[in-house]
This record gives structure tokens, sequence and C-alpha cells, in this order.
DNA sequence: GACCAACTGGT
DNA sequence: ACCAGT
DNA sequence: GGTC
């Protein structure tokens, strides 16, 4: 049920009058602009402008369900639907609630064994220090695998956002890394990748196999279309995980530490603020030399950006833009050097 | 009343 | 197909 | 929920 489309639709109206270059005092300041239709938005602005506040957002934003499916979808792993059934069906409100009751809850995704376990730092704003200081660290681990590669804050932080909610880098291998060619060890989906070391194998890989070795925290990666692979072992183009961020220059990883796997064990090691790290979410995006600007579009955001943008590329010019490019709708890239538009 | 971005991975 | 995520 |  078009919740996504009603959720743009607020969107749209939120940036319409952000955008203002000035503080709205009057609905005839806002009654035609573009976005705000002449229904719901109105009515909440006009009696937010009338009384200093709306009564309908209140109430919703103060009810016991809206609280509870907050802290709920808070979790990294929980969306609407399961934060949903765990409030109606089980009576969860809280992720201490999902802690207590873990066991009859099934909840078999990875990813909110994380979540829960890091609930606090994965909610903690990641300041652009922060940002930079993972970027650092991935820095250096290309270093020793490859040269010539390029390495690039993306989200939030290219916008010129001073914090977000996590780290987005956008990585393009050199030209040497480009078509390595041979085959070797297969990286299996999930977790650790084998035949790390070996010179042909994609820096990307080798990036990633570092933080493995290294005892971070690894979730999941995805897979490039076979045609879009730049040589024969770089499948993956995007790794999503949790990084041990250090909370000092002199911090390194102990390779000692044992990766915790069930959720109780993550939860106790997951407190206690004095661990010389923060887990902080880490996105790590590869792509080949010719996909870069597409890239660097399609990660930079904003997420209403990105849909409008799309939209305009799709409706008035028929053509479809991705991440990866911009094609016409027979999957024919679009070559822009002769379609000069 | 149709349309609303485009995509991947896990189950 | 559905869900969660970018 | 807003636009066309
Ligand atoms: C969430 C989301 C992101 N993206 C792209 C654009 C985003 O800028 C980029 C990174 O995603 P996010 O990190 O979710 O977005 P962000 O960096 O703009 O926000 P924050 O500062 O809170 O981290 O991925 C999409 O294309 N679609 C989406 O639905
Ligand atoms: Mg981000």
């Amino acid at each position: 049920m078009g919740d996504e489309q009603r959720c743009l639709a607020y969107s749209t109206a939120a940036a319409t009058l952000k955008s203002l270059p000035f503080t709205v005092t009057t609905m005839s300041q806002i009654v035609d602009l573009k976005g705000l239709g002449s229904g719901h938005c109105l009515k909440v602005l006009q009696e937010t402008l009338d009384t200093g506040y709306c009564r309908e957002v209140v109430s919703k934003r103060d009810s016991d369900k809206y609280k509870s499916i907050k802290s709920l979808t808070g979790v990294y792993g929980i969306g609407n639907s399961v934060a949903e059934k765990l409030y109606t069906s089980c009576n969860i409100t809280s992720v201490s609630d999902i802690i207590t009751s873990w066991g009859r809850l099934a909840l078999n995704d990875e990813r909110i064994k994380y979540g829960v376990a890091y609930y606090e730092d994965l909610n903690t704003p990641v300041t652009r220090e922060t940002a930079e200081r993972i970027q650092g660290v991935v820095r250096r681990e290309l270093d020793q695998v490859t040269q010539g590669y390029k390495l690039e804050l993306m989200g939030g932080y290219r916008r010129g956002k001073s914090s977000g909610h996590d780290v987005d880098l956008l990585v393009c291998c050199g030209s040497n890394d480009e078509d390595g060619g041979s085959t070797g060890g297969v990286v299996g989906s999930g977790g650790s990748a084998g035949g790390v070391g070996l010179a042909t194998v994609s820096c990307f890989i080798q990036l990633i196999s570092s933080f493995s070795n290294y005892k971070y925290f690894f979730l999941q990666a995805a897979y490039r279309k076979q045609s879009d692979r730049v040589s024969s072992m770089d499948n993956y183009e995007k790794c999503v995980c949790i990084l041990k961020c250090p909370l000092q220059d002199d911090w390194t990883p102990d390779p000692m530490e044992d990766i915790q796997t069930d959720v109780s064990s993550l939860v106790t090691s997951g407190q206690n603020g004095d661990r010389g790290w923060r887990a902080t979410r880490v996105d790590l995006v590869y792509v080949p030399q010719h996909q870069w600007p597409y890239a660097v579009l399609g990660w930079s955001g904003s997420k209403l950006f990105l849909r409008l943008l799309r939209r305009y590329a799709s409706s008035t010019l028929g053509l479809v833009l991705t991440s990866h490019g911009l094609w016409n709708y027979c999957k024919r890239k679009l070559s822009s050097t002769l379609q000069g538009r």
C-alpha cells in the first residue's frame, strides 16, 4: 500500500519549505507553492502557523505506538514490517524487550544481531572527523595493495553535511587493476574471503579481506553483474559493513579478539564505552573508471534528489539513470560523447 | 485515475 | 514475493 | 499525499 509514495509526497513538501530563503510566517507565503498541494500538508502548516503546533502531529509523535515503532526501526535490519509485527503481535516496544525475548522472536536476519548489540553506537551521529578517520583507515589498507586509485567520501558528507548516519566511500581502482584477467579463489558471500594476498586478486577484495583479517565486522557484500566486472576476480561492487572506528590515532585492531556470534555475547561486548573504538556503519562502493561519474552522482544523494533526477531522465528523456550509467530502454549504454546532451 | 527511482541480498 | 537496505 |  503506497506508503512509500506518501513518504515521497511528504519529503517533497518538506524540501519545498526548506528551500525557501525566508522563515515562513503566513499562509500567503506558501499556499501556491508546488509540492504542498491543497490538502493535508497545508492543513498541518495552517494549524502550526496559527497555534504554534499541530494537534495531529503532536498526538502521533507522542503516541506509544509511534515511539515504540521508532525505537524498533532504529535497529539496523528491522524495518517497518517487522517492527509492526513485534509491536502488535509480541508486545515488544523497545530494544531491551528484544534482548529479553530474543529466544522466542526468531529474528533470523544476521544484521539485527549487530543492530541490537551496537544499537547506541549505530544511532549516534557520525561526525565528519570520524568519517575522515575511517577514510584514512581505508586509504592505508588500499596503499598496501594498489596504487593510482581514487577514494572519496560520498553521501551526506559530499553534500557538505557535518555528520551522518554512516560513512559512504567510493573507490575506483587505478588502471593497473583494471582487467586482471586471471581467475583465482572464489570469494564466498557473506564473510571470510579466500585467496588473500595474490597479486592478481582485485584490490577491492584485498581491502575487504583486510577487514576480516583485522576482525572488523563484515555484514554484506553485493555482487556486480558479470558484464560490469573490471576483471574476472572483481565481482564485488559494494560492501556494507560495520567497522570498529578507532577513537584515538594510535589504536589498532586486536587480531586475537574473537568475533562473537551469539547475541548475548555480542550485547555484553557491545556495551561499555571504554573500548577504544566505536561501531560505525560503512558502505564501500567499488567501480571501474568509466562508471566513476555516474557513481559519484548516484552516491552523493540526496535520496530525494536522485528520485527526482531519475524521474526526469525516465519521463522526459526516455532514459534510465542508475549509479552505473545512463541507458536507453534497450539496455544500450548511451555514448554521451556522441549524444552531446 | 495513473504515476511516483533503481537497484541488490537474505529468507 | 516480501523485506531491508543503499 | 501531490501532480498532471
Ligand atoms: C537511502 C538511499 C541512499 N541512496 C544513495 C544516495 C545516498 O546519498 C547514498 C548514501 O546513502 P545514505 O548514507 O543512506 O544517505 P546519506 O549519506 O545522504 O545520509 P546520511 O548522512 O544520514 O548517511 O546512497 C539511494 O540511492 N537510495 C536510497 O534509498
Ligand atoms: Mg551516508
